[in-house]
DNA sequence: GGGGCACTTCAAAGCGCTTTGGATTGATTC
DNA sequence: GAATCAATCCAAAGCGCTTTGAAGTGCCCC
């Protein structure tokens, strides 16, 4: 221990660095490299390592310059658990996979929006996790095993839906968190980011009426989810303004599939006064409303005009250049970016106020769309 | 400390119950209840109460009753990370999620094949954590990260590739995982669970060969993949048993988009000798098939016939009772939860040699295939 | 040549759990 | 009544990190 006394330092150093270097091609693959044995092949205590690592300035920068480059040669990196434990942060965040209760669906636009949440994670070195819903687990149960658990730092809720109770439980559980969407009827605050889904949809009515179109049908998501609602409420205040009644037999809502926009379609084609112009509120429906009418041998964008919601799913692509369908777009993997930015940014700040971002959608004008037929 | 010789048991006992439900309430929402608290509440050392939790003999029933019931009420759950710091293990499995480098497309499978997933691994008391490879990060290091950091006790390998760099990868790091799918030109074993691709599509191919189709497209997914490779193999043995020479021009394969199946087809049908029968290796291919033949005024079906594969995307259900594509079926979902399952298996006794799970998938007959045309 | 001052570096405690090796207890046996 | 044995329970070490409070080092100046 007091060899110092006896060996030149640089001595110690250079000797101890070739047992490094044995050490190490000793160890050669089985041995995984902790802080303990990286300071010890350095020479260093392992505080001096862990500061040099986390860029404390307590550490001279060629100090910090030799840290790195083994830290690099050896693969080391700290254990995630240990240094949750010591720090107090779980370093990760959670992602409830949304299923809709019905028929284990899982939202379509999930993939992309952790895509979009994963890159910020990574960037800033968290971790995300995610919980799927057994059939048979009630959600609080979810949340409150993430927190007893500290598996996270927070959570993104997913698919809010109208008087949603998980702000409520989060707040109780007191669980940062960030909503993608909005939840009407919640009275406290939280933050957010959604699409502005009512403008969207009231722009694209809109438009529908220049083009000189009156009987315009919706074909909504399941309207118990914010989203949808707030799209009907866009598509109505046009009506509205245009003086004109909203008409159940042509405001359907369901689960976004192929098939409910086939459907549907195809039953209010064969209406005595069909529509001329069909809003749906996703891609998938939207293709299915394309097949009832060409079926009829009718055109799309001539004979009925359709515009779509258009998440920017990658595996959807709307068309290359030029957009097959006009649609109101917002791409969901970006919100999943700004939605992770937005809860870490929390997370450093707990006590700031709730944020809020709406994003507005842009309308493309695509094929899908022309002037109502006369 | 000694007190035991001054007071009676049960009355140290009661007393101690009544100070806990005191310190509980007092404590209210803000203490995060721990295992030392948990175990001073009930008048237990921490050893006796981990154990009681974790099921361990050395402890009376009415004991780990009582410790139970506790934990229960207190909403007591042991820290992910202390428990992965002492055990060792981390408690956590990772899913490196897949992107075309091409056009940052987010496999749509994965949504439901995370969901299976999810299900196994909540079961069995496991986290299950997602990276994204950020565009210019390269496969290696994250698989490497998650090693180092210590962050997974494992890791599934999602879309293989022909000769799939993943997997000497992975054995070099000792990391255990699981393929969804195989890896042809990868000499070493592993585990896998793949769906009979070849045999499927094999028999697709023969099936239309029984309708009387003798022209038959195949529009693929990129043939990089090894799952796209399989299928134009068992499509090109059921031409070859037919005496029939595989027609390049027939033959297609990119990303699996609307689009690819919509543009490519419309390019088929103009040919003097346009297919009869199209094979498409998934549902959203078949979309866009389908429009192309039903623009021009042909019926699917009918006029030209659709076999596609149907992984039962839960947002994409393949009609209802009737199916509407004849399709060779296999859940993503429940391959998920079988790849889970056997993880788990494979690090819980890491030294079994590697497992093999061959799905065939069914070949279900909908409306989108006939007789070939005369 | 010793005091003062930046710079660096260190030893050790603590995060919340599991697990080892031992202690305690009451019942049972001789 | 001492010895044996299950059945319980406990104290303390250790997992790999961060961080606090203290100490070492070299340099300059008086």
């Amino acid at each position: 221990m007091k060899s110092a006394n006896f060996w030149p330092l640089q001595q110690i150093r250079s000797s101890k660095s070739i047992l490094a270097l044995e050490i190490h091609s000793a160890l050669g693959d089985f041995g995984q490299m902790n802080l303990k044995e990286l300071s010890s092949q350095l020479g260093l205590s392992q505080t001096t390592v862990s500061r040099a690592l986390n860029g404390y300035p307590e550490v001279s920068e060629s100090t910090r310059q030799r840290v790195m480059a083994a830290a690099e040669q050896f693969n080391y990196a700290p254990s995630t658990r240990a240094k949750g434990l010591a720090t107090g942060k779980a370093l990760a965040i959670g992602h409830v996979i949304p299923t809709t209760k019905s028929h284990e669906m899982v939202n379509p636009i999930f993939a992309d929006f952790i895509a979009g949440a994963g890159e910020e994670y990574a960037r800033q070195g968290y971790e995300m996790i995610l919980s799927v819903l057994n059939d048979d687990e009630d959600e609080h149960r979810v949340y409150q095993s993430l927190k007893s658990r500290r598996a996270v730092d927070g959570v993104v809720v997913h698919a809010p839906r109208m008087d949603d109770p998980r702000i409520p439980l989060l707040h109780e559980l007191d669980l940062p968190f960030v909503v993608h969407g909005r939840a009407s009827g919640v009275a406290m605050p939280y933050s957010w980011l959604d699409v502005n889904n009512r403008s969207a949809f009231r722009r694209a009515t809109d438009f529908l009426f220049d083009l000189g179109h009156r009987r315009i049908a919706l074909l909504n998501g399941n309207e118990q989810m914010d989203f949808a609602m707030r799209r009907r409420r866009g598509f109505e205040d046009a009506l509205n303004d245009h003086g004109i009644a909203p008409d159940p037999a042509l405001m359907h809502a369901d689960e976004m599939t192929e098939d409910f926009g086939y459907t549907t379609t195809r039953t209010m084609l064969e209406m005595p006064a069909p529509p001329t112009a069909i809003l749906t509120s996703s891609m998938i429906i939207a293709l299915g409303v394309r097949r009832a009418i060409e079926e009829k041998g009718l055109r799309m964008g001539r004979d009925v005009s359709i515009i779509t919601h258009d998440d920017r799913l990658s595996y959807l692509p709307n068309g290359g250049d030029v957009p097959i369908f006009t649609a109101t777009r917002s791409s969901v993997r970006d919100a999943g970016r700004q939605v992770a930015a937005m809860l870490l940014q929390k997370i450093a700040q707990p006590d700031k106020s709730p944020v809020h971002t709406l994003l507005e959608a842009e309308l493309t004008v695509g094929q899908s769309t022309g002037p109502a037929p006369t």
